[in-house]
DNA sequence: GTCTATACGTGGATAGAC
DNA sequence: GTCTATCCACGTATAGAC
């Protein structure tokens, strides 16, 4: 097939996702411009629309793949819920460490969503909770942790893991070994372990 | 003094602070456009403008009077260091389930303050977080308490406590007593007591 | 203090040439 | 696949009448 005019399809597409992906995190979905997005990429306005119906399925795009990707790499790990509590948590530390942006816009920029797009989000968000409500409640079953609410337990410990990300630098104080070692023990704790 | 022909100041100026305060808590504040706050309030967006020098001020002055009311809030206990976490726990609780637009502003929004506003508002947050801190720090010296990295703690402990917000309805399964409590329980377990 | 009218920039999205 | 040009709605903010 004769190349097209001024054809760059291959870089474009992906490009467009990240550059999408680091201004919104960056100042927001809402004002970020497909203009501003365009600048980053290298093209024109127009161009965008090849490989986006609007502006809207290109947050909702990125929020699902994120979540979808974050699931399909949850620590498949068999044994004591103590040690499969461990892996989670190391797991999402690293998971969530490796990759700021699209953590920060999947928990930022949910009310932009429309209704639609909204309650896909919400399912994947609810499948990745449920691993950890599962361990929990393993775990108290079988007598290695004592928690007194499964669901609130689980929503106390993803908000304290996720908060890593509004602080950490690479270059700070503590290395993301050190952190995760330390976060491992606060959950551990928490747990009554 | 004679009244000025359709005035009402003495109601549009807070009520312009509060609709403002409803609409960016629901839609963020670079979604929400000052003709949707005029039509909250009931007037003509020229009208605005008597009460806020532009939109920027009124995001920023809602965040800082939030925080300083916040600040002023913090229990005064005396005694003990455990003591004194459980009425700091207890009442981030409470404070931020009474104020959830505030409270989800003053989070969301940090990234749309400018440069200036922005350290103004870091600040406030920094004297709140060093509140924890110190009675971490006090606790450990008093061997009551056993944490290994005190900022670490602090942030962890905010960050759980104030994620409740983004899950808790009057309506829900449990009462504000009820994830009061749990949250209590969780909190003196990170801190090894 | 509030209104109407308006200036002027920028927004998302599309059409048609190359 | 990309560009240029354009549509038209909507954004913040101001001026001047009442």
């Amino acid at each position: 097939m004769a190349r097209t005019q001024g054809s760059h399809s291959a870089h474009t597409g992906p490009k467009v996702r990240t550059a999408a992906e680091r201004l919104f995190a960056r100042h927001g979905y809402a004002a970020v411009s497909m203009r501003q997005i365009a600048a980053e990429v290298g093209v024109q306005v127009g161009a965008l629309y090849v490989y986006t119906p609007d502006k809207q399925s290109l947050l909702f795009e990125m929020m699902k793949s994120h979540l979808e990707g974050l699931i399909a790499a949850l620590p498949q790990v068999s044994g004591e819920p103590l040690k499969r509590l461990e892996a989670f948590t190391r797991f999402h530390v690293r998971y969530h460490l490796d990759r700021p942006e699209p953590v920060f816009i999947a928990y930022m920029e949910l009310r932009n969503l429309n209704a639609e797009n909204f309650s896909v989000i919400e399912a994947l968000r609810g499948k990745y909770e449920a691993f950890l409500e599962t361990i929990l409640r393993q775990g108290v079953e079988a007598g290695d942790m004592s928690v007194e609410d499964s669901k609130v337990a689980t929503l106390a410990i993803i908000a304290m893991l996720t908060g890593i990300t509004t602080w950490f630098r690479d270059d700070g104080r503590l290395t993301r070994a050190e952190v995760e070692e330390i976060y491992w023990d606060m959950v551990r704790r928490m747990v009554g372990a």
